[in-house]
DNA sequence: GTGATTGCAAAGCGTTTGCACCGTA
DNA sequence: TACGGTGCAAACGCTTTGCAATCAC
């Protein structure tokens, strides 16, 4: 179990030198939506990346944002999170396939790892003749702070 | 290993029943939408549903296949797919949990028994404290159809 | 200096809403 | 006949594009 929160000091830094090494330049812009990103441990839309960003830097663009959210992408700094109803938000990714436990309450996101599911695909692969190149596993439910939280009376739930 | 095409030709009837008995009247608009779509077996958008259903019912309305749409999936007779580019896309659905597994080639899709997931979901829910109430799997990949046509050098790849 | 990057405005796309008319029950 | 359903037009929200000004390198 990986928590999104490690390292997550060092990320904003990580981000901006691969993004230099990439040959992009580094400006004001990329870097307030970079401290917003690196920094929440929520998947975020455009919107609040945007609003976010602009508490301490205005003069930023939406468009900018966006921009920015597709480098980021690119580099596999960050990765997509698709929602039931279709709308799309960010967060922070790691290395590697990893699946994600979205918390229905406070909407933080956690990784977890999904190599169990290998053998799911293969017995489905073997069965259908399909071919199996991508897969992709969301949970929904309820975080541990929340469960608790909810428990002891003490109700965090967003008015989102 | 359940196909789509099972019994897709008394689905059209099935459907109308099930909207009669709902309340809801049984309209050409309706019944040209519930035709296309119990028909695929693909996963088609709203556009695709509009200009398909047009062919046989050409006064038919953006709007309506929208409308139906919702009210299908609020009877759970269709189900959404979402796709990795965010677009949305929706195909006649089973009772039951099913999982879909959708062909980048020709786009078909067909359901899948994701049950060998609760030894995961169990795992990933003790060791995180998460509570996980709603799970989300689609694999992508070439169907068994489109392996032999690309083999046999006859390609059917879509256009789109 | 120069070319990548920016923010604005406007266009684009898919979806939803308001409304008067229509057709099913 | 009544009212659920329709299609049109317009509004909507989110995202992308065109463009001149700006700023990092």
């Amino acid at each position: 179990m990986v928590n999104v929160s490690t390292s997550r000091e060092k990320r904003t830094l990580n981000w901006m030198d691969c993004l230099r090494s990439s040959g992009y330049r580094l400006t004001e812009a990329r870097q307030a939506v970079i401290d917003v990103l690196a920094k929440s441990d929520r998947a975020l839309n455009a919107t609040e990346i945007f609003d976010f960003a602009r508490e301490g830097y205005p003069s930023l663009g939406l468009v900018s944002v966006y921009r920015t959210l597709e480098k980021l992408e690119e580099l596999n700094l960050i990765q997509k999170v698709h929602h039931p109803d279709g709308c799309q938000s960010y967060i922070a990714g790691f290395t590697g396939h990893q699946h994600l436990m979205i918390c229905r309450v406070c909407e933080q996101a956690e990784f977890f790892e999904g190599d169990d599911l290998t053998p799911l695909i293969e017995h489905v692969s073997r069965e259908s003749g399909f071919t199996i190149q991508e897969h992709w596993l969301q949970f929904f439910g309820i975080c541990s702070e929340c469960n608790n939280s909810a428990t002891s009376n003490n109700l965090r739930k967003k008015s989102s």
